[in-house]
DNA sequence: CGGTTGTATGACAGTTCCGTGACAAAATCC
DNA sequence: GGATTTTGTCACGGAACTGTCATACAACCG
């Protein structure tokens, strides 16, 4: 269950709000004040916090980013005021998104789906991944097993550093095709073989992979 | 540098939101249509792409869902339409984020400013939907059974899935046979075949299925 | 209780899918 | 320009998977 923390003074939009997002299947409950909303998520963080600008006491702006220095929890500012400024300000404050009230129920809740996914996808420019004994830097270039460096070729590190982007996630043959190579069609085998050479310098055991796994019938993946 | 690429068939839009992005330091470029949009991101990829819904041809919503197939990049809707169902709907479609035109580029540059500070966030816990001690993860193409994962085939695999996400409802043997295999007709001792085979994996006592229930005369649900 | 219908399961053969070694073309190095 | 490395293609063998069937079992019904 999701749960969601609503940061309101105002007693009637606060209940409206809480209610809706309950109706639409999470588990909401609601904070009237900055400092309350701030002790409540860390004394038990939710997986979202609306928070409005106007708040008696601590306001939205600073209160948005005591959040954001304890957390990643992804806020999104519900406010009355359509101004640019705000909006800007808010954001820069560490928002990540920022509706305009009176907000349609089923917007917002689309809008914190698509936090919720955005949140998870895992950024290019990590400097070094480990998966275990592996580490991967796309900076230097290099790939070392148990700190000793690894000679990959060019398209080996592509491969590695696309399937290491979507860490635990599987990639199909076609995706590969289409991400290291570039190739909208083409022999699927050919993924097989170069996987197959990588596997024989970065596992340990290429016969039984840890770390690059084969899911049959949908691809590869890369795993911790 | 950051580049943006922005998919307006009004030249005027275009034109005028290329050079507000070029202001605030993007590196922008634009296409007219939801095709040649595609064509672009696929042979040069953009870090940002900014999308319009009313487009000719493809429109907006199709040319997000094929944007969102090949790549993770954050794509914002810029419409003219303020709908919640518009918004719900791209939103749904793979979008990140959905402003109104006009829209001030302060506020355009702050979203995504926001939309590549989250989209850092590097996220471990890759979501699965979750059975009691049963987990399921389309993403990882993974299943696990009290933490450990559990090695299904593809077929099991895509079963279990639609049985996921119809979860504590009935399927039949002709939906399942429809939407696992395809089948529009087919033999329906097929199903039961390969629900016996998911059970063998996935309960701790096949003969007494606790989460992969039949019920008879109807066909199979998942419950938790 | 016996008949009927619906479901579970083991065996099996055909098929699909994957890993690998060999090899030639292409790129790179010196 | 020749040697070396890298890349892509191919073919083969083996492992895993799929669908069918037969049989046994369980639930329902009058």
């Amino acid at each position: 269950m999701t749960a969601v923390l609503v940061i309101e003074d105002d007693d009637r939009i606060r209940l409206a709000l809480l209610l809706a997002l309950e109706e639409e299947g999470y588990a909401a409950y609601g904070a009237a004040t900055a400092e309350e909303g701030l002790r409540r998520q860390r004394d038990s963080p939710a997986d979202h916090v609306l928070v409005d600008l106007m708040l008696p006491g601590l306001d939205g702006f600073e209160c948005i980013r005591r959040l954001r220095r304890d957390d990643d929890v992804p806020i999104v500012v519900v406010s009355a005021r359509d101004d640019t400024h705000d909006i800007v300000a808010a954001l820069e404050a560490g928002a990540d998104d920022y509706v305009v009230k009176p907000v349609a129920i089923k917007e917002l809740s689309a809008r914190l789906r698509a936090l919720r996914r955005r949140g998870r996808v895992v950024a290019a420019a990590v400097p070094a991944q480990v998966f275990g004994e592996l580490e991967i830097s796309a900076e230097a270039g290099e790939v070392r097993r148990a700190g000793r460096p690894v000679a990959v070729t060019r398209t080996e590190f592509r491969l590695l550093c696309e399937l290491a982007e979507h860490a635990g996630r599987v990639l199909s043959r076609q995706q590969l095709l289409r991400r290291v190579w570039g190739y909208e069609t083409g022999d699927e085998r050919l993924v097989d073989v170069h996987v197959g050479r990588l596997r024989q310098k970065i596992e340990p055991d290429p016969g039984n992979p840890r770390h690059l796994v084969t899911l049959r019938g949908l691809g590869y993946k890369l795993q911790r």
